[in-house]
DNA sequence: TAGATTGTTAATCGATTAACAATC
DNA sequence: TAGATTGTTAATCGATTAACAATC
């Protein structure tokens, strides 16, 4: 089984989309160089990544033909066999994954949220019911969800992670700005604004500094 | 002038969160082998990370201050000195973000929405006042915001991003799931769901496939 | 055929980890 | 003092890039 590294996984939905977007103007072949071009990216990394996907070969002189690389990314990308997952926090960051138009083409299934505001539980957002959070551990093994968006303020977001792994959540998508523990044979990954924030910040303060001069 | 790569600049939010909880249990003193068992980084990285932005030396035995490394890690990120940013597109994730309440103490200030929808046109959201995306190239040169945050729809990324750009924006933070073209000179980020779900989908399932043996 | 593009193998680059003397 | 922790230098590791023969 091939490894793949974490910036290698993170550059496949780009290339998908990429793609499909080609496939939309009837672009029915695409070669690496001009991938590279347009993406940004090296020809020769484009050349290993797809390789590691790919059960064929690219044609010398064609390159590869979109709709099956569609195919050959869906396919290896899981979207499409659907997983099931619940969202725990139901503000305005939660509210709008609940919302998040996307999910469906990647084949993932939000089915509920949980919030500890009784003004929200028992409505729907984005066609999901919501449920009180102390319910959470009765509810979870029932929906059978492996996945637990969490997308509660930091004070709260080690407690309700720890109780969605006790009720049976075997990965979690940290929303949280904060570090989370996790036992090793859970899967968690985070998505954090700060630390995007401080890459853009950087940057920009980089560009805005050698201005100056 | 040092420089950083991008895993280490995202690095630092996340020491500099645990440093702040750290200080709010009154602990003076922070060591690397600590830090790095609480993290789950090696302390050897945490040891070459904070020797990159501090001035002065740990101490043996001790290890670094938590108050000074606070202080420290705020001013190398630019917690101190705000910068501003306008929101483009303010559906549902564009208002989680206008609401985003950790925005504030990461020196983020977001002064303006804008929206194509006349419903909201003319709105607060999140206490901030929402304008119509045409008069975009208009008001922005007034607003003086450096950054542009892209919570539009794909088909309308790259054009609104253009326009932002001819419009004196300097960085783009774009949360909409498709690469975006941009001057050399212009800062990008992208937060990429996709990109995120497919390292936590692929990490499931090696999970499930193992536990399947 | 010529040339663009491929896949493979080797070289480079950068980041992380290990080793170890210095020090409070 | 002894021992934990530091900072520095060297080794390792992995990912990206370069080189180049193979091929349609």
């Amino acid at each position: 089984m091939k490894s793949f590294s974490k910036n290698q996984l993170q550059r496949y939905p780009i290339y998908l989309k990429y793609f499909k977007s080609l496939s939309d103007e009837g672009v029915v072949d695409i070669s690496s160089p001009k991938i590279a071009k347009e993406l940004g990216y090296s020809e020769e990394q484009i050349r290993k990544d797809l390789q590691a996907v790919s059960d064929e070969a690219g044609r010398p002189k064609k390159g590869r033909n979109v709709h099956k690389l569609i195919e050959t990314l869906e396919g290896f990308l899981g979207y499409r066999d659907s997983t099931t997952a619940v969202i725990i926090g139901c503000g305005h960051l939660g509210g709008a994954l609940l919302n998040y138009p996307n999910f469906d083409e990647m084949g993932l299934s939000i089915i509920a949220g949980f919030d500890v505001d009784s003004q929200k539980i028992g409505t729907m957002m984005g066609g999901k019911e919501i449920f009180p959070l102390d319910k959470l551990s009765n509810l979870l093994p029932r929906l059978n969800a492996h996945i637990a968006i969490v997308t509660v303020p930091v004070g709260a977001a080690q407690e309700v992670v720890d109780t969605a792994i006790a009720s049976g959540a075997l990965a979690i998508w940290n929303f949280a700005p904060t570090h989370i523990n996790v036992p090793s044979n859970i899967v968690i990954e985070n998505v954090n604004l700060a630390s995007s924030l401080a890459v853009l910040s950087h940057r920009l303060n980089a560009t805005l500094s050698k201005e100056e001069k």
